[in-house]
DNA sequence: TTGCTCCTCACGTCACGTGAGGTGGC
DNA sequence: TTGCTCCTCACGTCACGTGAGGTGGC
């Protein structure tokens, strides 16, 4: 299947730039051109896009993501692990947040 | 009550260099300097970066940080009851992750 | 003189945002 | 030719991090 540039984004739920710096970090690449001269990609790509996508949220930088893969698989298990932990200490400042918060706004 | 540079950060728990940034966009600014050439605050300059260091947390960029003091007190405050809206999002986003992470790594 | 802490620039970082300038088919 | 979508740079942004180079009292 031969998806666009656009069509990965939309599907992927990110913009051009970010895959333009998902493939300057070298974490993944287009397919290639079509005959109008526009970036093509496949599936294997877009699974890879969601992937980064998603690791990226979990707080990973793009150069962890690129160096998580050369990794064993215990050891990106770890630092998946840790990353959860983080989240959830991140979860908790932001309810600590929240009520700090709306005690702010009853004072003002 | 004489306050120098350092024991500011100390006490709001941010570094020298984020001091600076809130007195380049114009937040806050040092009282003068002791006879030795240190930067020295007073306690109205705690309370100030307390409070800028907070508004940042809640989500809010130094140049909004600004103009909140501009506006109306009930503008202030819708302005803040919208952060806290999205810290209510952003943690239900964070629990979402949680979740889709640990998924994740039963799977890898 | 050495060592310490402070100062003021100013370039570097990260992940993009936002054009600029150019191409190709309709 | 006009209008549209795509392309590839490349500077700008945000809030700092991280030195560089200099000062002043002990």
């Amino acid at each position: 299947m031969e998806i666009t540039l656009r069509e990965l984004c939309e599907m992927v739920g990110v913009s051009r730039r970010s895959i333009q710096c998902y493939e300057k970090a070298g974490l993944m690449r287009a397919q290639g051109k079509n005959k109008y001269g526009y970036l093509i990609y496949d599936e294997g790509s877009l699974e890879r896009a969601r992937q980064i996508h998603f690791l990226q949220e979990l707080g990973f930088e793009l150069k962890e993501i690129k160096s998580l893969n050369t990794l064993p698989k215990e050891a990106q298990k770890e630092g998946i692990a840790e990353k959860i932990e983080n989240l959830r200490h991140r979860k908790k400042e932001t309810e600590e947040l929240i009520k700090q918060a709306e005690r702010y706004l009853k004072e003002l």
